[in-house]
DNA sequence: GGATCGATCGGCT
DNA sequence: GCCGATCGATCCG
């Protein structure tokens, strides 16, 4: 399958995310593929985005987020977990989309000895747990997804259809009005695995604050 | 310099 | 359902 190339990232924020979901993300970890279906994530856009890490304007830790499209923005949270951005637009504009969660497709049985002893729904399914199963941590920070030698890219792979796909605030994000409100997480509606609170927390998934 | 809290997850109650 | 983990950025003094 083609990658997917710089000028796919280097486009509206939201359209990059929406396109993203069903593509594919490629880990190639002591020479073996990782890899996974997109099927959920997250636009964060400009510094007026009050849920950005942009929002107080550039830092060492969002450096990338204002560097050019295609390259990783990995950052640090909670004192354990790391969570991947795609950098998107413009160079010297903020904005990028977080990998929420994955399909796993290749490699879960190596996915599945980092995570540990967890049901195979919980292997992927969250920003911090598919770091964890992929092994993306601060050295891919500013990395280039779009590199021929990229050991982290992303894949061109099944297109949804919007029936496929469903909208709603992003999650677990504080700011104003606006950003509460956005719709700006977009995720594969839950087919098979039953709807429920496993996998990706999924649906109604009410924003903590006020 | 110190306190606070976050785009989280897993374990325990 | 709450709690702890314990880095880094921000804000306050």
């Amino acid at each position: 399958m083609p990658r997917l190339s710089r000028d796919f990232f280097a486009r509206d924020t939201l359209v990059v995310a929406r396109e993203l979901l069903g593509q594919r993300l490629v880990r190639v970890l002591d020479g073996q593929r990782l890899a996974g279906r997109i099927v959920e994530v997250e636009a964060y856009v400009g510094e007026e985005d009050q849920a950005s890490h942009a929002r107080f304007g550039a830092t060492r830790r969002n450096a990338p987020m204002y560097g050019p499209a295609g390259h990783a923005y990995v950052y640090f949270i909670y004192g354990m977990h790391y969570c991947l951005n795609v950098v998107t637009e413009r160079e010297g504009y903020p904005a990028a989309v977080l990998i929420r969660a994955l399909e796993p497709l290749e490699g879960s049985e190596a996915m599945r000895v980092r995570r540990g002893s967890v049901p195979d729904v919980q292997l992927t399914s969250g920003p911090a747990r598919l770091c964890q199963a992929l092994g993306i941590d601060r050295q891919f920070d500013g990395a280039d997804l779009c590199a021929s030698d990229a050991l982290l890219f992303m894949e061109k792979d099944t297109a949804l259809l919007d029936d496929a796909v469903a909208t709603g605030p992003r999650i677990g994000v504080r700011g104003d009005e606006i950003a509460l409100a956005a719709p700006w997480r977009w995720y594969v509606r839950e087919g098979r695995e039953g709807k429920g609170r496993n996998g990706t927390r999924d649906t109604q998934h009410v924003t903590r604050n006020t």
